[in-house]
RNA sequence: GCGAGAGUAGCCAAGCCAGGUCAAAGGCGACAGACUCAAGAUCUGUUCCUUAGUGGUUCGCCGGUUCGAAUCCGGCCUCUCGCACCA
């Protein structure tokens, strides 16, 4: 007997499969086709055993859609827009002993390593590594032909035509954009990965109202302001007091034609923000404290106090002071009012002081009407100094926004809900003069470089608009005819289309990607850019195999291959592609197209999945519109971090080595359903490796089993196999390879065993049931199918048969009844043996008497099987009404049994051979149960009934003694 | 904050959309038995409590709808995830 190796299993047929070709997809009119692909990945670096899931799910099921009989297309490619590949090439430029060590752990080589220093060569290094030691490694096939990636210059002809068609739709629009951006390096991009950053990743962009409250210092500037910033506009009419911070310099800087008074921070961060900021000189705090200023909206003096609590880098580092509703602010006026010398100090009058009001503004459900002055009281906060007053002031801005709403002080806005009042608030004072709109991070963000970054302001940005009402209406309606799965993703991804607005789609930068055709300084951004690459696969095999060069992939080819726009003649003549090239190319487009099924993980969710859709709207015909979206979840490492002493640190190839591929894409297909997260259990892959190690061996030691005897159990063994298939097709509808994972490796096995169990030898059969098991598994775990296929004595690839079907008049319900009675008679016998803990030598089974098969057949013609009818219409025969009590009892089980269990209406006329069936089987019976079987029906005249168990005899169950 | 999802027996994980056949699939682990000199592997059985095969209490918590709810509805608690120049 073979062992099972998979090593020398696998690498033999995954050259076998590439040597004969047979993964390379061509049109052929005979046959329905299957497109699919996975959203490519990006080129980061290594990846590990977690990716490898998606693009599992993805050969598997174009796997199975190959042997149902579809032409199948899946095309892979990379994508390596963005400054990975600078971030990567500049980390092994500087020797980062990270970077390095990681490639050495990876099995880079030093010559290897010396060229990636070089951005171009880590992406073709990468391409190397994903295609060859993963994909192929995992035995995908994959039409290798097609490969590509966004850093290929055919690949961006292509993009240039989708922005000329966006823009030809006017979906391309222009405004200005707040961008994070490094003073030194140019645009970055804020996430937690931290790609661009060395601090700050999570760091959100706030919109600061900034409230202007004009003071007149006699300093010759008759336009001269305090600048507050504020993310609360609609708290103006609260507003008591302006606070200082009288040990900070402020500076005056030149804003338009205006001069504010704002922290030397906050007028750096605004020259990126606004055209002309100058600074004229600095102020001292200090002496502004005791003058007073005239607030915007509400246009009333207040006096400007000293306080503590002015951060020069928040904001504009000035503050306004609305005590009902901030509690920082309540506790500054309240110190103040209890410091008379505080206050003298600064040459401000006590009295006035304590004469300062609380006004309320806000009516906030469960909430007075000062909640700052409250919650300070609540949390017992002392001063202005306290740390707790950050928590105070989170929920009180939290409860204040969702359900406040604006109290009889609001003048206009009076009785209007705080959400809504925030915003039109704030429209007014800068429509009015008394605001502008300044944007800060909510905490310090670091360039890699070191530089700080800062937004700034990009006027000229251009931004898809996704917000278009035609193309989100029409992507919703296409949306709801999609397969989209999981169900709730379906209904999700609905109102995120409705929720989708502009979105910038090309930056500056040191950035790998397509120009922007209109204007070349741009260069397209990273999702941008992979919206509606499945149709680029069709192109990228003839730009691939040189049939066409990049430079004659022009507006016009594309028009014609994706829109049928023109002609071949005249794409021959503008371009020199021969017309019969053109032609073949605009016939593949219109045969694969539209894509089936687009596979990505979660992240997609929110961004990528969108705009996929909408961009195929946008630009192509409605009927290459694709069909389907799957999202699968995430495997994930313990701890969240991959870690080498936890396992599932090791290189893909490694893995693949350990655990062996079919064994892995078995864990990946069966180990839970895709929408869930699924934590890298090292030691669940090693069983899946002993599971196919065991089917492996039962098909060896089926190859030589069997003989030509039929028995009753070949015709059950059949029924289960068909019902299985019938099952996994079902399954399959939804994707469902877990549910078939589990008919294909387990039940299927376990049913095999039994039919062995109980004496099933016919050779026929066996070999029935081999040829449908060695398809079944060839999805999932191809490798060790192909190896059973050829030693069952076929020389043609497995993968390219058909997956069985199921015939359902080889379904015998009787066979399949009778069976699981034998099993539950056992299981009866079994569970008194354990209860009793008793050791019979004898078993007695009994079945139904006569009359009680005579009452059940009543019951079962009657529409309604209730107690008192079954019993009226039973007690009609006196062979029944002779059992007297007995009847009664027993129509009352009946009843209770029909009305709780709906298939007992089917089941019991099977059961009627029962009986013959058990008598049958009592020599298995005997050497399972390892005693005695002695079978009696209920009212047999010769009965052994000790105990008087036969009385317990039902027709869907026996009654059982033990001696 | 906005939005989405999840909480099922020792663990993992199906079931929930289409309520009853659900004490709830499957796997793992554990226990017992078979095989073996032994261990491992493999095979068989058991694995909420209770019990001559019965009955009881379960599917995050509380309540509701229903003849009947793990499944439907409402509220609460806990956890996870996505949120636009990040692929």
């Amino acid at each position: 007997m073979k062992d099972y190796i998979p090593s020398e299993i696998e690498g033999k047929w995954q050259k076998a499969w590439l040597d004969s070709r047979i993964y390379e997809a061509e049109p052929d009119p005979e046959k329905e086709k299957f497109f699919m692909i996975f959203a490519y990945p990006g080129v980061s670096g290594y990846l590990h055993i977690g990716h490898m899931r998606g693009y599992t799910y993805t050969d598997v099921l174009t796997r199975f859609r190959r042997m149902q009989g579809y032409n199948v297309l899946f095309p892979v490619g990379s994508h390596a827009t963005g400054n990975l590949a600078y971030a990567f090439a500049s980390k092994v430029e500087k020797g980062d002993p990270v970077q390095i060590e990681y490639l050495k752990a990876n099995g880079c080589s030093d010559e290897e390593i010396e060229r990636l220093k070089d951005p171009m060569e880590v992406i073709r290094f990468f391409n190397d590594v994903y295609v060859n030691d993963y994909w192929k490694k995992f035995g995908f096939l994959a039409d290798w032909r097609r490969f590509t990636c966004t850093a290929n210059p055919d690949y961006q002809k292509f993009i240039e035509w989708q922005f000329l068609k966006l823009h030809e739709k006017g979906l391309l629009i222009k405004k200005p954009y707040y961008a994070p951006f490094c003073i030194k390096c140019g645009p970055v991009a804020v996430d937690p990965s931290e790609t661009d950053l060395s601090k700050g990743g999570n760091a959100e962009k706030y919109e600061y109202t900034l409230l202007k409250f004009w003071i007149d210092l006699n300093d010759g500037y008759d336009r001269e302001y305090l600048v507050a910033a504020t993310l609360r506009p609609e708290t103006v009419f609260g507003q008591t007091n302006f606070w200082i911070d009288p040990k900070i310099n402020y500076v005056r800087a030149k804003v338009g034609d205006e001069v504010w008074i704002i922290s030397r921070e906050a007028a750096e961060k605004l020259k990126y923000q606004k055209d002309g900021v100058e600074i004229l000189g600095e102020i001292e705090g200090r002496e502004l404290i005791g003058k007073r200023c005239t607030a915007p909206m509400i246009h009333r003096e207040i006096p400007i106090l000293p306080s503590e609590f002015c951060d020069p880098n928040v904001g504009t580092g000035l503050v306004t002071s609305v005590p009902s509703d901030a509690p920082a602010d309540w506790m500054g006026l309240y110190d103040l009012q209890r410091d008379p010398e505080m206050c003298e100090k600064y040459g401000l009058d006590p009295e006035m002081v304590r004469k300062i009001e609380v006004i309320p503004i806000i009516e906030t459900k469960g909430w007075g009407p000062m909640p700052a002055v409250e919650i300070c009281e609540k949390l017992g906060i002392e001063n202005q100094r306290d740390p707790k007053l950050e928590d105070a002031k989170k929920e009180i801005y939290s409860a204040g926004f969702h359900s406040g709403k604006m109290n009889e002080n609001c003048g206009e806005y009076a009785g209007m809900p705080v959400e809504q009042a925030k915003e039109e608030i704030k429209r007014r004072m800068i429509e009015e003069g008394g605001a502008d709109i300044m944007y800060d991070f909510s905490e310090e963000v670091v360039c890699r470089c070191g530089a700080p970054v800062v937004v700034k302001k990009i006027p000229d940005q251009w931004f898809i608009n996704y917000g278009d009402p035609e193309l989100t209406e029409k992507s919703r309606e296409h949306a709801e005819r999609m397969k989209i799965l999981p169900p709730d993703y379906a209904n999700n991804i609905i109102d995120i289309l409705d929720w989708f607005k502009e979105r910038a789609c090309v930056r500056m930068g040191r950035w790998i990607g397509t120009p922007f055709p209109l204007y070349k300084k741009w260069i397209i951004e990273a999702i941008s850019d992979s919206t509606l690459y499945p149709a680029y696969y069709v192109v990228s095999k003839y730009a691939n195999d040189g049939s066409i060069r990049e430079e004659q992939m022009t507006e016009e080819f594309f028009d014609y291959i994706y829109l049928g726009r023109g002609s071949a003649e005249q794409v021959e003549k503008s371009t020199g592609i021969p017309r019969e090239t053109a032609e073949k190319i605009r016939s593949d487009f219109e045969y694969w197209y539209p894509l089936d099924i687009n596979l990505g993980g979660k992240e997609h969710m929110t961004v990528h999945f969108p705009v996929f859709l909408m961009n195929h709207v946008a630009i192509l015909d409605k009927k290459d519109w694709p069909r389907g979206i799957l999202v699968h979840w995430y495997l994930t490492m313990k701890g969240g971090k991959i870690s080498k002493s936890k396992g599932g640190a090791e290189p893909i190839p490694d893995a693949a080595e350990r655990f062996g591929i079919d064994a892995m894409r078995l864990y990946y297909s069966h180990i839970a359903s895709p929408f869930v997260d699924v934590e890298w259990d090292e030691k669940a892959a090693l069983n899946y490796r002993s599971r196919l190690g065991r089917i492996w061996a039962l098909v060896q030691e089926l190859t030589n089993y069997g003989g030509a005897e039929r028995k009753e159990i070949d015709r059950w063994l059949v029924s289960k196999f068909n019902i299985h298939l019938e099952n996994i097709r079902k399954m399959m509808d939804s994707f469902d390879m877990r549910g078939m994972s589990t008919i294909v490796y387990f039940e299927m096995m376990n049913d095999i065993r039994r039919y062995m169990k109980r004496g099933g030898e016919n050779e026929e059969i066996i070999a029935e049931v081999l040829d449908i098991w060695v398809r079944a598994v060839a999805p999932v775990t191809p490798h060790l199918a192909e190896e059973i296929w050829h030693d069952l004595g076929h020389n043609t690839f497995v993968s390219l048969e058909r997956f069985p079907e199921p015939h359902t008049k080889r379904i015998s319900d009787e066979t399949l009844e009778l069976e699981s009675f034998l099993e539950e008679t056992m299981n009866d016998i079994r569970e008194i043996i354990r209860v009793t803990g008793k050791k019979a030598k004898k078993t007695v089974i009994y079945t139904a008497a006569e009359w009680k098969w005579k009452v059940t057949d009543i019951a079962l013609s009657m529409e309604k099987p209730e107690i008192g009818l079954i019993l009226k219409e039973a007690m009609q025969n006196p062979e029944i009404r002779k059992h007297g009590k007995a009847v009664q009892n027993f129509v009352k089980n009946l009843a209770g049994e029909l009305r709780k269990r709906p298939d007992m209406k089917k089941r019991l006329p099977f059961l009627k051979g029962a009986g013959a069936f058990l008598a049958a089987n009592a020599e298995y019976m005997k050497r399972e149960m390892g005693q005695e079987i002695l079978l009696f029906r209920e009212d047999d005249e010769d009965i052994y009934d000790p105990a008087g168990k036969s009385r317990a005899a039902l027709p869907w169950r026996v009654g059982v003694y033990l001696e």
